[in-house]
DNA sequence: CTTTTACTCAACCAATCAGTTGAGTGAAGG
DNA sequence: CCTTCACTCAACTGATTGGTTGAGTAAAAG
């Protein structure tokens, strides 16, 4: 996955309206007006939102026109996990390794800053 | 957590810049001049990106002033997998459940929408 | 065919964001 | 003391974002 598709799906997911959205597709495939029904925002602005997160590849839609029933995709969530969890664990790993070093070869007493 | 904290933080990710300073910090404590040096941007620009990460709970300073080395926290990190796990664990569920349901009840032909 | 229905497209607006430059500040070094 | 270094604050700019309203379109229902 490209670095612009992470950033895409990573801002998909800041806005709440939009974590609303993934949160009712859980339980389901919905229309637009389905989800637009529980907000007091307009049909038109939930259809913006649901673009917002098609282009970010967290939902796909089939149909044409007239029902176009939306649908969750749980790889692209997955992807983001795998990132965050990556880079979690690196600097876990970091900490312990540190904590371990400092007994033998404490080159600052810093917090082990790099360079 | 608060969702106003889940939408900076998963902000804060949505940009490339903020990434790398992530993925700079798992290597070990920086200050801002370090964390400038790789990038074409001002360090004041820098700045300004490690204060959103900041304000995220992304990442926390110490010291006063002229040496204010940054650290990456984990925790919130752990926050935003717990969020995208737990939906993306409850739609797999549902696509199982909906299998299974397919050959007693079946409601409709579409993909099992709601409402 | 005509009318709904469900939705998209387009234009606009206010607010936020990522970047800039310039000036200011507080601690360390001469 | 005075300077330098590392950084922050403030003001500005252009692009993007989240919302609006109004018009258009494709399929289903009468």
């Amino acid at each position: 996955m490209t670095d612009d598709q992470l950033s895409r799906a990573f801002a998909a997911l800041a806005d709440p309206t939009r974590r609303e959205l993934v949160a009712r597709l859980t339980i389901g495939d919905a229309t637009i007006s389905d989800l637009a029904a529980p907000f007091a925002m307009s049909l038109q602005a939930v259809s913006k939102h649901v673009s917002v997160l098609e282009a970010a590849g967290l939902v796909s839609r089939q149909g044409s026109a007239r029902r176009r029933p939306v649908h969750l995709e749980t790889e692209v969530l997955g992807t983001l996990t795998d990132w965050i969890d990556t880079h979690a664990r690196r600097a876990e790993e970091r900490f312990g390794r540190l904590e371990a070093a400092l007994t033998e070869t404490a080159p600052h007493h810093t917090t082990g800053a790099g360079r």
